[in-house]
DNA sequence: TTTAGGTTTAAACAACTGTTTAATACAATT
DNA sequence: AATTGTATTAAACAGTTGTTTAAACCTAAA
């Protein structure tokens, strides 16, 4: 390891290469001939430096998390609950990208929550977790009363729901919304701001927490 | 073709078991001979009925979608908007399996919507706009006014997505959900009656109304 | 029984896959 | 200049892939 330089630069530029091939096309219609064309490598390189091609992959999942962790983060708890949670909306949406195409980094991720691979558990635990985790916390500040962790973590569902689901679809946007529409009004700030407005009304309405609170009882019923 | 019985039998076959692991591992991670295999049929079978394996691929989502289109209906229109709300998050949620494990019609026609490729076009005009607009004309009749179309469509993202997004973290749900919350909470009627509530509460909060109607004025004042 | 035509089969094919090898090039140290 | 250890390369390798072939098989009509 004499060539430190070149060692870094070359296999830096087969893992982003493999990255953004990974998350175009799934581990297994990339080839390695391709990463390396692209990579502008010997095919032989990702052996030598990666061991194997499931391997590099682990490592480019890595890599993608890493890269995505410190990005677009979370605005501080200085605000009152109701912002906090329109900042948490908006984050993740800008995290995602939206309706729009991503970087390979999160198609890449969302590979991994689709079809999990060993990559995943960790992904979970340092990245998606603590993210929840922050958007339960603001909503057991906007609840009336303390949450049980089976409602938190449903109201979060909901919230993540609406703007993941953006990003499942993408693909299917051009075919399923009316031409014109994706980019006239399904663009980040307002998609997220009609989440956050759709949210908030269900998580202010008395309504809501009755009917609820209903289910509790009716769930604890089934169990007795 | 003079044992129409067999071919029927052999070609049904195919297509049941090819859609089968089509689902499972996707179109490059099934090979030819491994459908072949658990199917009980010759390699050559394959092309012989269906020309070669990427057609296959398409009738076997075909077949998918014909399997699934008449199942778990949608529900006749003489209730309520309400009504006809909670039966259609019921009916989605059942067509879709929840968070639990879903046939494999449903798989394959997932993987159709996450990359879709040329099958996707028919799916979503025969399959999903219908039942899109089945849901954007009950979100009409719960709308205190004549409702613009991006409107529409974002409330139909934002109930639909709540739906889909159990689906396509269905694989995560034992890393990321807590022990037995799943089984416990996270079952077809609790978690379509959670959405319903979550959803209806929102559409019919004034605050909502008048917070889409400041997004509406906000975003044609941008555009003049 | 013979014939004809669709069906099934084992074998082969050619292209592609991830990986290995052995030779070469290179840069720094002696 | 010789040595050393790493990096790179073209070529080869062994296994897999989708597909084709040509012969065998089967059934029903002639």
């Amino acid at each position: 390891m004499e060539n430190v330089q070149d060692e870094i630069d070359v296999k830096h530029r087969i893992l982003m290469t493999a990255g953004r091939i990974f998350a175009e096309k799934g581990f297994a219609d990339t080839k390695v001939r391709e990463i390396c064309a692209a990579a502008d490598v010997n095919v032989a390189a990702v052996n030598y430096y990666f061991g194997d091609k499931e391997n590099l992959y682990i490592e480019a999942v890595a890599f993608a998390r890493q890269n995505r962790a410190n990005e677009v983060p979370l605005p501080d708890a200085d605000a009152d609950a109701a912002t906090r949670l329109r900042q948490f909306i908006l984050t993740l949406v800008n995290r995602t990208a939206g309706i729009n195409e991503p970087p390979w980094e999160v198609q890449l991720i969302l590979r991994e929550v689709l079809f999990p691979t060993e990559a995943c558990k960790r992904l979970i635990e340092e990245y998606f977790r603590p993210f929840f985790e922050h958007l339960i916390s603001v909503v057991q500040e906007l609840a009336p009363e303390k949450l049980k962790p089976e409602t938190a973590y449903r109201l979060g569902y909901s919230i993540v729901g609406q703007v993941m689901y953006l990003r499942f679809t993408s693909k299917m946007k051009s075919l399923f919304l009316p031409e014109g529409m994706a980019d006239s009004h399904f663009q980040n700030e307002q998609i997220a701001e009609h989440i956050y407005q759709f949210s908030l009304a269900a998580l202010q309405s008395e309504q809501f927490w009755q009917a609820s609170s209903q289910m509790d009882e009716a769930s604890s019923l089934k169990l007795t």
